[in-house]
DNA sequence: TTAGTTTGTTGGTATATACCAGGAAACGAG
DNA sequence: CTCGTTTCCTGGTATATACCAACAAACTAA
């Protein structure tokens, strides 16, 4: 490989690092639709090749469409087209599962795991209980078209609830409460909070290392006021769009 | 084929990647006070000296703990903890301003640049008037201590409040209008999501490269029910968190 | 046909090296 | 003492190279 370094003329190919180009050259091919969702793109090697430059730069320039959101990358098979958000109404905490089925797309859901538990203190203090009272817990990845979106851990007092965990749980908890248990929420606080992963997280998502997401923490009230269940989901980011209703003047 | 998997002692020092371990102890060094909020972290170069690894595993280890947000860099100066982070209640709608000031932290705010402008297709589909209507549009840069934390751009209907502009714009835009103007917000629609930064918003911010942020995206109302005010705030996305109510059962 | 092996491709980790440009502190002249 | 210059340190960009482990597809033996 020669190294033909010519005087160059300060032009914007010049001063814009190369990963930066190759970055926008292929982020126009995702927004003009040359690449579709989950289109594989080229390999590092490839890139290197084509466009160039040693194998480092095509990596760094991947990495960054991937922190950008508009690419994923699947553990040695590849990188591709990440696919379109999912919008999530906090305000009205209607199921999600309900909620996007009725929009056409299917959710899948897939049980990590379920089981009984004591409320440790930090779990304790928001649920308004005791450290040590009973609870339910479980862990569920949620997918679109086989596609990780979310890992949800739910908190449920199990009083509550009694044999919580003898349903099945692939579908909306809400729901679940209500007819079989006769809990009727009332509201509920969110917290919304951008964050980096841990690895069981990224591992549930499918995704490697630091990779940085959204948490959304519910905090579930019934209609006495006290809260019942406490919901932690870590959502992929470039997945992921919550809306909201601000109320100001309540009156007229 | 025959795995002998008793060869090696799999301690976590021999399967854990070196830069990971680095982030690991880094990151214990925070969180148990050594370093406190915007110290400044140890060099690349040191880094590399010190643990025996080459420079470039050191700037993975930095830019790791980057991307979780730990940690941020300032353009050729070095890296420095993150500062905690600052909660904004959505629901409320409170002006984050006023609200920062009473928490006792102090909110600076930089006019980057404020001007007329006609509403583009997009900003007047959202704010329900024809493109081309006269609007006011600023963006400003919001710090802590003279850390930036958000960026946003607000675009205003002009003729709800004439000659908005040649208020001071280093104060709350909401409390302008409703005392100087007469205009009482009702509500507001707000979405969340996270996304990587232009390069503008980078620089505004003081970052560089593909970092993701949080945007947040506010459609205010007025008691007539109409929209009058379209914000659009990037926030550093490891500095945010936001809390909202969500209700269910309106009666009772 | 089917089960098992081989081979090539992929991303992940890691090193050693080189140069650039901006910030900061030390230094030196007025 | 102050102002401008020099020097060092910082992160940013880029290359060339090497080896590993997981996956997939091609191949091969039962």
């Amino acid at each position: 490989m020669s190294k033909d370094l010519m005087q160059l003329p300060k032009t914007e190919a010049s001063t814009t690092p190369q990963y930066r180009q190759i970055v926008n050259s292929i982020r126009k091919d995702i927004s003009s639709g040359v690449l579709k969702e989950h289109a594989p793109l080229p390999s590092e090697r490839m890139i290197a090749e084509r466009q160039k430059v040693s194998r480092m730069t095509a990596r760094r320039a991947l990495a960054a469409l991937e922190l950008e959101g508009l690419v994923y990358s699947e553990h040695r098979r590849g990188r591709f087209v990440s696919p379109s958000r999912l919008t999530y109404d906090i305000s009205s905490m209607v199921s999600l599962a309900a909620h996007t089925q009725e929009q056409g797309n299917s959710l899948e859901i897939d049980v990590i795991s379920s089981a009984t538990a004591d409320a440790d203190t930090h779990v304790a203090s928001l649920l308004g209980i005791v450290p040590g009272t009973h609870l339910y817990q479980y862990t569920r990845v949620f997918r679109s078209k086989g596609h990780a979106i979310f890992v949800e851990t739910e908190h449920v007092v199990a009083s509550v609830c009694p044999n919580f965990l003898s349903h099945n749980l692939q579908q909306s908890t809400m729901k679940l409460m209500e007819r079989h248990h006769n809990v009727k929420t009332q509201h509920g606080d969110v917290k919304i909070r951008m964050r980096g992963m841990t690895a069981m997280e990224a591992q549930w998502l499918g995704l490697q290392e630091n990779h940085a997401g959204i948490e959304l923490e519910q905090l579930v009230y019934d209609t006495n006021n006290k809260p019942f269940c406490l919901g932690y989901q870590m959502w992929r980011g470039e997945l992921a769009e919550f809306s909201a209703r601000a109320i100001v003047n309540q009156s007229n």
